[in-house]
DNA sequence: CAGTATCCCTTATGATACTG
DNA sequence: CAGTATCATAAGGGATACTG
Protein backbone atom coordinates (compact mmCIF):
# COMPACT_ATOMS: atom_id res chain seq x y z
CA UNK A 1 0.00 0.00 0.00
CA UNK A 2 1.15 3.37 -0.69
CA UNK A 3 1.87 6.00 2.02
CA UNK A 4 0.83 9.17 1.47
CA UNK A 5 2.35 12.74 1.48
CA UNK A 6 -0.90 13.97 2.61
CA UNK A 7 -0.43 16.60 -0.01
CA UNK A 8 -1.77 17.85 -3.40
CA UNK A 9 1.27 19.20 -4.65
CA UNK A 10 2.17 17.36 -7.79
CA UNK A 11 5.65 16.43 -7.23
CA UNK A 12 4.26 14.71 -4.08
CA UNK A 13 1.93 12.75 -5.80
CA UNK A 14 4.03 11.66 -8.37
CA UNK A 15 6.68 10.82 -5.61
CA UNK A 16 4.19 8.66 -3.68
CA UNK A 17 3.43 6.42 -6.62
CA UNK A 18 7.02 6.42 -8.44
CA UNK A 19 9.47 6.95 -5.36
CA UNK A 20 9.01 3.73 -3.73
CA UNK A 21 11.66 0.48 -3.72
CA UNK A 22 11.40 -0.89 -6.55
CA UNK A 23 8.82 1.07 -8.52
CA UNK A 24 11.02 3.00 -10.83
CA UNK A 25 12.90 -0.30 -11.86
CA UNK A 26 9.92 -1.64 -13.01
CA UNK A 27 8.80 0.99 -15.37
CA UNK A 28 11.82 1.05 -16.74
CA UNK A 29 12.06 -2.19 -18.06
CA UNK A 30 8.18 -1.53 -18.84
CA UNK A 31 9.89 1.31 -21.26
CA UNK A 32 12.40 -1.08 -22.46
CA UNK A 33 9.86 -3.48 -23.77
CA UNK A 34 8.86 -6.02 -21.24
CA UNK A 35 5.65 -7.17 -21.23
CA UNK A 36 5.51 -10.29 -19.60
CA UNK A 37 5.68 -11.03 -15.62
CA UNK A 38 8.81 -13.08 -16.36
CA UNK A 39 10.38 -11.07 -18.53
CA UNK A 40 10.00 -7.93 -16.18
CA UNK A 41 11.38 -10.17 -13.79
CA UNK A 42 14.84 -10.96 -15.61
CA UNK A 43 15.42 -7.27 -16.12
CA UNK A 44 15.48 -6.32 -11.82
CA UNK A 45 16.39 -9.87 -11.14
CA UNK A 46 16.46 -9.69 -7.18
CA UNK A 47 12.71 -8.39 -6.84
CA UNK A 48 10.75 -10.70 -5.29
CA UNK A 49 7.57 -12.21 -7.29
CA UNK A 50 5.26 -11.36 -4.31
CA UNK A 51 6.45 -7.73 -4.81
CA UNK A 52 6.61 -7.49 -8.04
CA UNK A 53 3.04 -8.46 -8.47
CA UNK A 54 2.08 -5.82 -6.11
CA UNK A 55 3.89 -2.97 -7.45
CA UNK A 56 2.18 -3.81 -10.84
CA UNK A 57 -1.07 -3.72 -9.60
CA UNK A 58 -0.33 -0.38 -8.30
CA UNK A 59 0.61 1.19 -11.52
CA UNK A 60 -2.47 -0.78 -13.10
CA UNK A 61 -4.58 0.95 -10.22
CA UNK A 62 -2.77 4.45 -11.01
CA UNK A 63 -3.27 4.10 -14.99
CA UNK A 64 0.32 3.98 -16.01
CA UNK A 65 0.04 0.28 -17.33
CA UNK A 66 -3.02 -2.21 -19.01
CA UNK A 67 -3.07 -5.75 -18.08
CA UNK A 68 -4.57 -7.92 -20.30
CA UNK A 69 -5.17 -11.78 -20.28
CA UNK A 70 -3.80 -13.91 -22.74
CA UNK A 71 -4.73 -17.53 -22.26
CA UNK A 72 -2.74 -18.24 -19.12
CA UNK A 73 -0.58 -15.57 -19.58
CA UNK A 74 -0.74 -11.91 -18.75
CA UNK A 75 0.58 -8.68 -20.88
CA UNK A 76 1.86 -5.36 -19.74
CA UNK A 77 1.97 -2.43 -21.83
CA UNK A 78 2.20 1.29 -21.07
CA UNK A 79 -0.72 3.70 -21.24
CA UNK A 80 0.27 6.71 -22.55
CA UNK A 81 0.30 8.15 -18.73
CA UNK A 82 3.01 5.69 -18.18
CA UNK A 83 5.29 6.31 -21.78
CA UNK A 84 5.50 9.87 -19.93
CA UNK A 85 7.69 8.53 -17.78
CA UNK A 86 10.50 7.47 -20.71
CA UNK A 87 12.22 10.90 -20.19
CA UNK A 88 12.24 11.03 -16.40
CA UNK A 89 13.22 7.58 -16.51
CA UNK A 90 16.07 8.16 -18.86
CA UNK A 91 17.05 11.56 -17.19
CA UNK A 92 17.63 9.56 -13.74
CA UNK A 93 19.56 6.78 -15.16
CA UNK A 94 22.05 9.36 -17.25
CA UNK A 95 21.53 11.38 -13.41
CA UNK A 96 23.18 8.06 -12.27
CA UNK A 97 25.58 7.17 -15.00
CA UNK A 98 26.98 10.48 -14.20
CA UNK A 99 26.80 11.36 -10.51
CA UNK A 100 26.06 7.90 -9.24
CA UNK A 101 28.09 6.07 -6.21
CA UNK A 102 31.03 3.85 -7.12
CA UNK A 103 30.34 0.49 -7.69
CA UNK A 104 30.71 -1.64 -4.86
CA UNK A 105 31.74 -5.40 -5.89
CA UNK A 106 28.32 -6.72 -4.38
CA UNK A 107 26.73 -4.46 -6.80
CA UNK A 108 28.52 -6.10 -9.79
CA UNK A 109 25.40 -8.64 -10.45
CA UNK A 110 25.68 -10.81 -13.84
CA UNK A 111 22.37 -11.39 -13.92
CA UNK A 112 21.78 -8.03 -14.54
CA UNK A 113 24.89 -7.83 -17.08
CA UNK A 114 23.90 -10.56 -19.00
CA UNK A 115 19.90 -9.04 -19.33
CA UNK A 116 21.06 -6.44 -20.62
CA UNK A 117 23.95 -7.35 -23.13
CA UNK A 118 21.18 -9.90 -24.70
CA UNK A 119 19.16 -6.46 -25.60
CA UNK A 120 22.25 -5.00 -26.52
CA UNK A 121 24.35 -7.25 -28.95
CA UNK A 122 23.98 -5.99 -32.76
CA UNK A 123 22.40 -8.64 -34.12
CA UNK A 124 22.48 -7.47 -38.22
CA UNK A 125 26.31 -6.97 -37.90
CA UNK A 126 27.35 -10.46 -36.11
CA UNK A 127 27.72 -13.64 -38.62
CA UNK A 128 24.82 -15.49 -40.16
CA UNK A 129 25.77 -18.65 -38.26
CA UNK A 130 24.06 -19.84 -35.00
CA UNK A 131 27.14 -18.42 -31.79
CA UNK A 132 27.07 -19.43 -28.68
CA UNK A 133 29.16 -16.67 -26.41
CA UNK A 134 29.91 -17.71 -22.86
CA UNK A 135 30.90 -15.78 -20.63
CA UNK A 136 33.31 -16.09 -17.41
CA UNK A 137 33.56 -13.46 -15.41
CA UNK A 138 36.18 -13.80 -11.92
CA UNK A 139 35.66 -11.24 -8.32
CA UNK A 140 37.25 -11.40 -5.16
CA UNK A 141 34.22 -11.77 -3.52
CA UNK A 142 31.94 -14.33 -5.21
CA UNK A 143 32.67 -17.53 -7.53
CA UNK A 144 33.56 -17.77 -11.21
CA UNK A 145 30.15 -16.03 -13.03
CA UNK A 146 29.47 -17.74 -15.89
CA UNK A 147 26.60 -17.10 -18.42
CA UNK A 148 25.70 -17.65 -21.99
CA UNK A 149 24.39 -15.46 -24.76
CA UNK A 150 22.81 -17.48 -27.60
CA UNK A 151 22.32 -16.56 -31.01
CA UNK A 152 19.58 -18.11 -32.92
CA UNK A 153 19.07 -16.44 -36.21
CA UNK A 154 18.05 -13.02 -35.21
CA UNK A 155 17.14 -14.10 -31.81
CA UNK A 156 19.28 -13.73 -28.75
CA UNK A 157 18.41 -15.39 -25.41
CA UNK A 158 20.48 -15.14 -21.99
CA UNK A 159 21.21 -18.12 -20.10
CA UNK A 160 22.45 -18.01 -16.44
CA UNK A 161 23.08 -22.20 -16.34
CA UNK A 162 25.01 -24.07 -19.16
CA UNK A 163 23.01 -24.79 -22.08
CA UNK A 164 25.13 -27.18 -23.09
CA UNK A 165 26.20 -26.16 -26.59
CA UNK A 166 29.77 -26.06 -27.59
CA UNK A 167 30.90 -22.07 -27.22
CA UNK A 168 31.70 -20.18 -30.45
CA UNK A 169 33.78 -17.46 -27.66
CA UNK A 170 34.47 -17.30 -24.44
CA UNK A 171 35.32 -14.23 -22.94
CA UNK A 172 37.76 -13.97 -19.60
CA UNK A 173 37.68 -11.00 -17.34
CA UNK A 174 37.25 -9.42 -14.45
CA UNK A 175 33.82 -8.78 -13.74
CA UNK A 176 34.51 -4.98 -12.50
CA UNK A 177 36.60 -4.11 -15.37
CA UNK A 178 34.47 -6.13 -17.84
CA UNK A 179 31.03 -4.20 -16.14
CA UNK A 180 32.98 -0.36 -16.61
CA UNK A 181 34.08 -1.47 -19.85
CA UNK A 182 29.97 -2.22 -20.67
CA UNK A 183 29.14 1.28 -18.74
CA UNK A 184 32.08 3.28 -20.89
CA UNK A 185 34.19 3.94 -17.98
CA UNK A 186 36.76 2.07 -19.50
CA UNK A 187 37.27 1.41 -23.21
CA UNK A 188 36.31 -2.29 -24.52
CA UNK A 189 38.95 -2.34 -27.11
CA UNK A 190 41.58 -0.87 -24.90
CA UNK A 191 40.78 -3.29 -22.59
CA UNK A 192 41.71 -6.20 -24.66
CA UNK A 193 44.27 -5.09 -26.01
CA UNK A 194 46.04 -4.90 -22.46
CA UNK A 195 44.78 -8.45 -22.08
CA UNK A 196 42.45 -7.48 -18.90
CA UNK A 197 39.87 -8.81 -21.13
CA UNK A 198 40.31 -12.03 -22.91
CA UNK A 199 38.27 -13.43 -25.88
CA UNK A 200 39.07 -16.46 -26.85
CA UNK A 201 38.10 -18.63 -30.23
CA UNK A 202 38.30 -18.45 -33.77
CA UNK A 203 40.28 -15.36 -34.57
CA UNK A 204 37.94 -14.29 -37.26
CA UNK A 205 34.93 -14.04 -34.25
CA UNK A 206 37.30 -12.71 -31.45
CA UNK A 207 38.13 -9.91 -33.90
CA UNK A 208 34.30 -8.47 -34.65
CA UNK A 209 33.50 -9.00 -30.78
CA UNK A 210 34.03 -5.69 -30.17
CA UNK A 211 31.55 -4.58 -32.69
CA UNK A 212 28.59 -7.14 -31.58
CA UNK A 213 28.54 -5.61 -27.98
CA UNK A 214 26.73 -2.28 -28.49
CA UNK A 215 27.58 -0.96 -25.08
CA UNK A 216 24.95 0.08 -22.16
CA UNK A 217 22.69 3.43 -24.03
CA UNK A 218 24.34 5.03 -21.29
CA UNK A 219 28.19 4.38 -21.91
CA UNK A 220 28.02 7.79 -23.86
CA UNK A 221 27.75 9.74 -20.68
CA UNK A 222 30.77 10.59 -18.80
CA UNK A 223 31.45 9.92 -15.45
CA UNK A 224 31.10 12.70 -13.72
CA UNK A 225 31.16 11.52 -9.86
CA UNK A 226 34.73 12.47 -7.97
CA UNK A 227 35.51 9.17 -7.01
CA UNK A 228 37.87 6.55 -7.20
CA UNK A 229 36.70 5.57 -11.12
CA UNK A 230 37.78 8.57 -12.34
CA UNK A 231 41.42 7.48 -11.76
CA UNK A 232 41.17 4.19 -14.04
CA UNK B 1 20.68 4.57 5.85
CA UNK B 2 20.12 3.71 2.58
CA UNK B 3 19.02 0.56 1.10
CA UNK B 4 20.58 -0.65 -1.72
CA UNK B 5 19.54 -2.46 -4.66
CA UNK B 6 22.95 -4.07 -5.12
CA UNK B 7 22.89 -2.81 -8.57
CA UNK B 8 25.50 -1.10 -10.64
CA UNK B 9 22.57 -0.32 -13.09
CA UNK B 10 22.61 3.37 -12.85
CA UNK B 11 19.00 4.17 -12.62
CA UNK B 12 19.06 1.59 -9.61
CA UNK B 13 22.34 3.52 -8.41
CA UNK B 14 19.98 6.85 -8.77
CA UNK B 15 17.07 5.59 -7.25
CA UNK B 16 18.44 4.21 -3.91
CA UNK B 17 19.36 7.76 -2.80
CA UNK B 18 16.61 9.68 -4.54
CA UNK B 19 13.68 7.53 -4.03
CA UNK B 20 12.94 7.28 -0.25
CA UNK B 21 10.60 8.87 1.23
CA UNK B 22 10.62 12.42 1.28
CA UNK B 23 13.93 13.07 -0.25
CA UNK B 24 12.79 14.11 -3.39
CA UNK B 25 10.67 16.57 -1.93
CA UNK B 26 13.74 18.01 0.20
CA UNK B 27 15.63 18.40 -3.21
CA UNK B 28 13.25 20.15 -5.11
CA UNK B 29 12.86 22.72 -2.08
CA UNK B 30 16.77 23.16 -2.09
CA UNK B 31 16.18 23.69 -6.45
CA UNK B 32 13.54 26.30 -5.04
CA UNK B 33 16.12 28.19 -3.37
CA UNK B 34 15.39 27.17 -0.04
CA UNK B 35 19.24 27.37 2.07
CA UNK B 36 18.07 27.22 6.09
CA UNK B 37 16.65 23.92 7.34
CA UNK B 38 13.81 25.38 8.77
CA UNK B 39 12.78 27.10 5.29
CA UNK B 40 13.08 23.98 3.78
CA UNK B 41 10.84 22.39 6.43
CA UNK B 42 8.60 24.94 5.85
CA UNK B 43 8.51 23.77 2.45
CA UNK B 44 7.92 19.91 3.40
CA UNK B 45 5.04 20.54 6.56
CA UNK B 46 5.13 16.84 7.62
CA UNK B 47 8.74 15.71 7.37
CA UNK B 48 9.72 15.19 11.13
CA UNK B 49 13.22 17.37 12.03
CA UNK B 50 14.90 14.40 12.36
CA UNK B 51 14.13 13.04 8.77
CA UNK B 52 15.10 16.03 7.62
CA UNK B 53 18.11 16.15 9.34
CA UNK B 54 19.21 12.36 7.98
CA UNK B 55 18.13 13.28 4.67
CA UNK B 56 19.99 16.37 4.64
CA UNK B 57 23.38 13.88 5.72
CA UNK B 58 22.63 11.27 2.50
CA UNK B 59 22.19 14.05 0.05
CA UNK B 60 25.73 15.77 1.55
CA UNK B 61 27.35 12.16 1.88
CA UNK B 62 26.27 11.54 -1.88
CA UNK B 63 27.59 14.79 -2.86
CA UNK B 64 24.27 16.55 -4.08
CA UNK B 65 24.45 19.81 -1.45
CA UNK B 66 27.42 21.08 0.67
CA UNK B 67 26.36 22.43 4.10
CA UNK B 68 27.89 25.35 5.52
CA UNK B 69 27.95 26.45 9.13
CA UNK B 70 27.63 30.04 9.61
CA UNK B 71 27.85 30.91 13.27
CA UNK B 72 25.20 28.25 14.57
CA UNK B 73 22.85 29.04 11.18
CA UNK B 74 23.29 26.89 8.71
CA UNK B 75 23.61 27.28 5.11
CA UNK B 76 22.64 24.23 2.19
CA UNK B 77 23.18 24.45 -1.20
CA UNK B 78 22.71 22.68 -4.51
CA UNK B 79 26.33 21.46 -6.23
CA UNK B 80 26.55 21.01 -9.30
CA UNK B 81 26.04 17.19 -8.95
CA UNK B 82 22.18 18.38 -7.19
CA UNK B 83 21.45 21.03 -9.90
CA UNK B 84 21.54 18.92 -12.41
CA UNK B 85 18.40 17.09 -11.18
CA UNK B 86 16.17 20.16 -12.16
CA UNK B 87 14.72 19.10 -14.65
CA UNK B 88 14.13 15.46 -13.11
CA UNK B 89 12.14 17.18 -10.64
CA UNK B 90 10.49 19.38 -12.70
CA UNK B 91 9.54 16.61 -15.01
CA UNK B 92 7.97 14.03 -12.51
CA UNK B 93 6.33 17.63 -10.95
CA UNK B 94 4.83 17.87 -14.56
CA UNK B 95 3.71 14.17 -14.76
CA UNK B 96 2.18 14.69 -11.26
CA UNK B 97 -0.12 17.65 -12.64
CA UNK B 98 -0.59 16.00 -15.73
CA UNK B 99 -1.31 12.21 -14.28
CA UNK B 100 -1.55 12.23 -10.71
CA UNK B 101 -4.04 10.91 -8.87
CA UNK B 102 -7.29 13.28 -8.02
CA UNK B 103 -6.76 15.35 -4.33
CA UNK B 104 -8.40 13.82 -1.40
CA UNK B 105 -9.53 16.28 1.20
CA UNK B 106 -6.66 15.00 3.36
CA UNK B 107 -4.39 16.48 0.76
CA UNK B 108 -5.64 19.98 1.00
CA UNK B 109 -2.87 21.29 3.16
CA UNK B 110 -2.83 24.82 3.80
CA UNK B 111 0.50 25.04 5.03
CA UNK B 112 1.78 23.85 1.88
CA UNK B 113 -0.45 26.22 0.12
CA UNK B 114 0.63 29.11 2.15
CA UNK B 115 4.28 28.46 1.32
CA UNK B 116 3.89 27.83 -2.06
CA UNK B 117 1.48 31.42 -2.86
CA UNK B 118 4.06 33.34 -0.70
CA UNK B 119 6.78 32.24 -3.04
CA UNK B 120 4.45 33.19 -6.25
CA UNK B 121 2.96 36.78 -5.23
CA UNK B 122 4.66 39.43 -8.21
CA UNK B 123 4.89 41.77 -5.83
CA UNK B 124 6.35 44.61 -8.56
CA UNK B 125 2.95 44.40 -9.50
CA UNK B 126 1.71 44.98 -6.31
CA UNK B 127 0.83 48.76 -4.44
CA UNK B 128 3.76 50.42 -3.09
CA UNK B 129 1.88 49.91 0.57
CA UNK B 130 2.57 47.10 2.96
CA UNK B 131 -0.47 44.58 2.45
CA UNK B 132 -1.84 41.91 5.05
CA UNK B 133 -3.53 39.24 2.80
CA UNK B 134 -6.13 36.91 4.82
CA UNK B 135 -7.14 33.70 3.74
CA UNK B 136 -9.87 31.88 4.95
CA UNK B 137 -10.59 28.60 3.55
CA UNK B 138 -13.49 25.94 4.55
CA UNK B 139 -13.56 22.12 4.44
CA UNK B 140 -16.30 19.71 4.98
CA UNK B 141 -13.75 17.55 6.72
CA UNK B 142 -11.84 20.03 9.14
CA UNK B 143 -12.04 23.59 11.05
CA UNK B 144 -11.92 26.57 9.00
CA UNK B 145 -8.01 27.35 8.17
CA UNK B 146 -6.84 30.60 8.26
CA UNK B 147 -3.06 32.23 7.31
CA UNK B 148 -1.84 35.60 6.34
CA UNK B 149 0.54 36.81 3.61
CA UNK B 150 2.02 39.69 4.70
CA UNK B 151 3.85 41.80 2.47
CA UNK B 152 6.28 44.50 3.57
CA UNK B 153 8.39 46.56 1.45
CA UNK B 154 9.17 43.89 -1.48
CA UNK B 155 9.20 40.87 1.00
CA UNK B 156 6.58 38.45 1.43
CA UNK B 157 6.32 36.50 4.32
CA UNK B 158 3.54 33.49 5.67
CA UNK B 159 1.72 33.91 8.70
CA UNK B 160 -0.08 30.39 9.93
CA UNK B 161 -1.07 32.40 13.05
CA UNK B 162 -2.84 35.47 13.53
CA UNK B 163 -0.23 38.32 13.31
CA UNK B 164 -2.30 40.51 14.77
CA UNK B 165 -2.61 42.75 11.65
CA UNK B 166 -4.96 44.65 9.86
CA UNK B 167 -6.70 42.36 6.58
CA UNK B 168 -6.34 44.57 3.93
CA UNK B 169 -8.24 41.98 1.78
CA UNK B 170 -9.43 38.67 3.16
CA UNK B 171 -10.08 35.64 0.76
CA UNK B 172 -12.85 33.17 1.41
CA UNK B 173 -13.51 29.59 -0.46
CA UNK B 174 -13.95 26.49 -0.43
CA UNK B 175 -10.35 24.77 0.16
CA UNK B 176 -10.70 22.39 -2.86
CA UNK B 177 -11.93 25.21 -5.13
CA UNK B 178 -9.11 27.67 -4.10
CA UNK B 179 -6.77 24.63 -4.73
CA UNK B 180 -7.73 23.35 -7.81
CA UNK B 181 -7.51 27.39 -8.91
CA UNK B 182 -4.36 27.52 -7.93
CA UNK B 183 -3.46 23.98 -9.79
CA UNK B 184 -5.01 25.69 -13.06
CA UNK B 185 -8.13 22.99 -12.49
CA UNK B 186 -10.46 26.05 -12.24
CA UNK B 187 -10.15 29.06 -13.70
CA UNK B 188 -9.30 32.02 -10.46
CA UNK B 189 -11.43 34.53 -12.31
CA UNK B 190 -14.08 32.39 -13.77
CA UNK B 191 -14.26 31.19 -9.48
CA UNK B 192 -14.19 34.84 -8.84
CA UNK B 193 -17.03 36.08 -10.84
CA UNK B 194 -18.77 33.18 -9.63
CA UNK B 195 -19.16 33.76 -6.34
CA UNK B 196 -17.30 30.69 -5.19
CA UNK B 197 -14.33 32.51 -3.83
CA UNK B 198 -14.80 35.81 -2.53
CA UNK B 199 -12.21 38.51 -2.40
CA UNK B 200 -13.51 40.93 0.83
CA UNK B 201 -11.60 44.42 0.70
CA UNK B 202 -11.61 47.75 -0.81
CA UNK B 203 -12.31 47.39 -4.30
CA UNK B 204 -8.99 49.08 -5.59
CA UNK B 205 -7.20 45.55 -4.23
CA UNK B 206 -9.86 43.46 -4.50
CA UNK B 207 -9.77 43.97 -8.41
CA UNK B 208 -6.54 43.51 -8.79
CA UNK B 209 -5.49 40.45 -6.29
CA UNK B 210 -6.27 38.00 -9.34
CA UNK B 211 -3.23 39.66 -11.05
CA UNK B 212 -1.08 39.59 -7.99
CA UNK B 213 -1.34 35.99 -7.35
CA UNK B 214 0.79 34.27 -9.85
CA UNK B 215 -0.67 30.90 -10.07
CA UNK B 216 1.51 27.84 -9.02
CA UNK B 217 4.50 27.17 -11.94
CA UNK B 218 2.50 24.26 -13.06
CA UNK B 219 -0.50 25.34 -13.60
CA UNK B 220 0.07 25.99 -16.92
CA UNK B 221 -0.01 21.61 -17.69
CA UNK B 222 -3.21 20.63 -18.62
CA UNK B 223 -4.51 17.95 -16.28
CA UNK B 224 -4.89 14.02 -18.44
CA UNK B 225 -5.96 12.34 -15.79
CA UNK B 226 -9.24 11.08 -16.12
CA UNK B 227 -10.28 11.36 -12.58
CA UNK B 228 -13.58 13.45 -11.25
CA UNK B 229 -11.68 16.88 -11.73
CA UNK B 230 -11.78 16.52 -15.88
CA UNK B 231 -15.64 17.25 -14.80
CA UNK B 232 -15.01 20.30 -13.24
C1' DC C 1 4.85 -19.96 -16.80
C1' DA C 2 2.50 -16.54 -13.95
C1' DG C 3 1.74 -15.39 -10.35
C1' DT C 4 -0.40 -16.03 -4.81
C1' DA C 5 -0.05 -16.94 -0.04
C1' DT C 6 2.47 -16.98 4.28
C1' DC C 7 5.36 -15.73 7.62
C1' DC C 8 8.83 -13.45 9.99
C1' DC C 9 11.55 -9.72 10.79
C1' DT C 10 14.21 -5.80 10.08
C1' DT C 11 13.91 -0.99 9.89
C1' DA C 12 12.15 3.11 8.28
C1' DT C 13 9.33 6.30 10.10
C1' DG C 14 6.60 9.41 13.15
C1' DA C 15 6.18 11.55 17.49
C1' DT C 16 8.00 13.84 21.08
C1' DA C 17 11.14 15.89 24.03
C1' DC C 18 15.23 18.08 24.55
C1' DT C 19 19.71 20.92 23.86
C1' DG C 20 23.31 24.48 22.35
C1' DC D 1 16.75 28.76 15.33
C1' DA D 2 18.84 24.37 14.13
C1' DG D 3 18.99 20.63 14.88
C1' DT D 4 19.83 15.81 18.15
C1' DA D 5 18.19 11.93 20.98
C1' DT D 6 15.09 8.48 22.15
C1' DC D 7 11.49 5.21 21.52
C1' DA D 8 7.52 2.44 20.02
C1' DT D 9 5.11 1.03 16.27
C1' DA D 10 3.56 -0.29 11.89
C1' DA D 11 4.56 -2.24 7.83
C1' DG D 12 7.31 -2.74 4.02
C1' DG D 13 9.91 -6.16 2.24
C1' DG D 14 12.57 -10.68 1.66
C1' DA D 15 12.34 -15.57 1.45
C1' DT D 16 10.05 -19.43 0.41
C1' DA D 17 6.60 -22.56 -0.79
C1' DC D 18 2.74 -23.34 -3.31
C1' DT D 19 -1.07 -23.35 -7.06
C1' DG D 20 -3.73 -23.18 -11.60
Amino acid sequence: MKRSYGQYCPLALAAELLCQRWTILVVSRLIDGCTSFSAIQRGVPSISPSLLSARLKELEQAGLITRQRKGSNARYQLTQCGADLEPIVMGLAVWGQHWGRDMEWEDLDPAFLAWSMHLRMDVQNMPAEDLVLEFALSSPVSNLERFWLVKSGDNIEMCMKDPGLDSSLLVEADIRVFIEAWRGIRNLKDEISAGTIVVHGPRRLSREFPQWLMLSALAKYPRKHPGIERAC
